[in-house]
DNA sequence: GTCTATAGAAGGATAGAC
DNA sequence: GTCTATCCTTCTATAGAC
């Protein structure tokens, strides 16, 4: 009975994910997605009551399995820098299995603002941004990044990842040409966003003009592992 | 007679452009549009036919706007350095008045992937990256861009100015207790957008090989769903 | 060109038998 | 728990009067 009531009740809930991400909550279906788990309409209201209610399970799981996994990352103890490559390795790979999850989950935000509150206050890693301006400030001053601007540095840092997965459709047509291919593509993109962000901020130190022996040295890890 | 054809024919025009970027193509309503227009809905499909042409119009309209007014900055006879500041300030004062229309056009292309191919086919802005790439062909050269990666490049500008609109509410949510306004944030993105690429860009002068040192190799798989 | 009225289909949700 | 049958609403689209 339990065991027989869990099997329908994931069937609906796998379902209703493949099918909201898909399709959006506009343009998803509930005859679609009892269709998709071969069971009847009516058992989906049974389990959810409302096709809001089941929307709501299916994004804030998919909203905690995308955010949830990153954590590791930033509890490590590592310097800015590496943690900055150990992101995008992460984060890309996650993106890479999962690839349609920005774009429902941004554009659903979009739609409905008031989903991001509840995402803000219960996701942990919403508060990475202060975790990490804390953690490594000394790192940043010594970068010469103002405490002012580090809104812009995380931005940029998240814009990089994600972006290709947003606008994957248009990159890939732009680019088909040359015979282009989006995976190896985003493969690429583990090493060349860590690369681009460390350079953008590295140089900072150097600007005050023409430090031409500028040798950039690398800091020490700040801790072995 | 046909002034004031033209008329109603702009009203509907106009409230539908509204209504679809407000709630994307399936969760827009024929009824909200004409409301809105403040006139019979009869009216939409005596000018349009269907939804779909309807949208249609909208959709392209909305995509040539966006790109068209870039077309100019990769006109001018300026260096690269100096045309990626120039597009940053085009690019983000663009957004800024319209700042709906990236998400609007994402997720639409998402949704209908076969709505790139006119796009890329039909829009002038779409060649720009074949033409940057051979218009500062040098320069790119002297930076140790390699012809290989600038794809990543130019997929890195675009999501500099364009992710910050995109995911405008989760930017807003996770800072606002720093009492953070989006608009300043926003102006002085064009300015750190710019400066972030070149710095990018130029390091790479410094640094001639990848340097990779002290990463941790760690192979981790992320199981998909 | 613009309106009213309505067709015809599809949507979410529920009642009730088993 | 699961199914069939069906209610009620809403949606796009059209017919036809003016």
């Amino acid at each position: 009975m339990t065991e027989k009531d869990k099997l329908t009740e994931e069937k609906i809930f796998d379902s209703a994910t493949e099918i909201f991400i898909e399709k959006g909550f506009d343009g998803a279906r509930m005859r679609d997605i009892a269709d998709h788990a071969g069971i009847n309409k009516s058992l989906l209201h049974y389990y959810y009551r409302t096709k809001e209610r089941l929307f709501n399970a299916v994004f804030e799981n998919i909203a905690d399995r995308i955010f949830r996994k990153l954590i590791p990352v930033f509890d490590k103890n590592l310097s800015f820098e590496e943690k900055i490559r150990l992101f995008y390795r992460e984060h890309i790979d996650l993106l890479h299995n999962n690839p349609r999850l920005p774009v429902f989950l941004l554009n659903e935000i979009y739609r409905n603002p008031s989903r991001v509150e509840k995402l803000v206050k219960d996701t942990p890693i919403m508060k990475i941004w202060t975790v990490l301006s804390e953690q490594h400030s000394e790192e940043l001053e010594r970068f010469n990044v103002s405490a002012d601007s580090i809104p812009q540095l995380m931005v940029s840092i998240a814009s990089l990842s994600l972006f290709p997965f947003i606008a994957k459709n248009i990159i890939t047509a732009m680019f088909e040409k040359e015979d282009y291919d989006f995976d190896s593509f985003i493969e690429k993109r583990k090493e060349y966003a860590a690369e681009f962000v460390i350079r953008a901020i590295k140089n900072r130190e150097q600007l005050p003009e023409a430090d031409s022996k500028g040798q950039i040295r690398r800091e020490k890890r700040t801790a072995g592992r």
